[in-house]
DNA sequence: ATTCTGACAGCAA
DNA sequence: TTTGCTGCCAGAA
């Protein structure tokens, strides 16, 4: 690597966050997925905080991350609150036909999509 | 430098 | 069954 670039600990490893934004953004139109699912994809099973952190960054994304088709491993809207407004999470989830109760999305295990195995 | 928190998950009581 | 605590890694104060 002729400058071998030394610099692991980069002011952000971006690495890490940008692997967390490339999974979500794949995940189809109509499918949710977990922090953990992310997570052991990442490799970083166990950290699934991590991915939500990483989520919690994706505000200076450039792109538009799709988090509100992440949710905890109980369907849970967990994430909602940082939409904004509370609702908008579980609108843009209505909107793509999910169906939503009580912050949970019933269809949780039917639109459960997983990385490790669709990657 | 140290300490705490954080959009979770897993296990124990 | 539900409730509570701990562990994971990284970033901010």
């Amino acid at each position: 690597m002729t400058s071998s670039t030394p610099k692991k600990s980069n002011s952000l490893n971006e690495g890490f966050f940008n692997a967390v934004y490339e999974v979500t953004k794949k995940v189809p139109y109509g499918r949710i997925t977990s922090y953990g699912a992310i997570a052991r994809y990442l490799g970083t099973a166990g950290s699934a905080r991590m991915v939500g952190w990483a989520l919690n960054s994706c505000h200076s994304q450039p792109d538009f991350i799709p988090a509100h088709r992440v949710v905890n491993r109980n369907g849970l809207l967990t994430g909602k609150r940082h939409f904004g407004n509370s609702t908008t999470m579980q609108q843009l989830l209505e909107n793509e036909g999910f169906v939503i109760k009580d912050d949970q999305i019933t269809n949780f295990k039917e639109k459960f999509w997983d990385p490790t195995l669709e990657l």
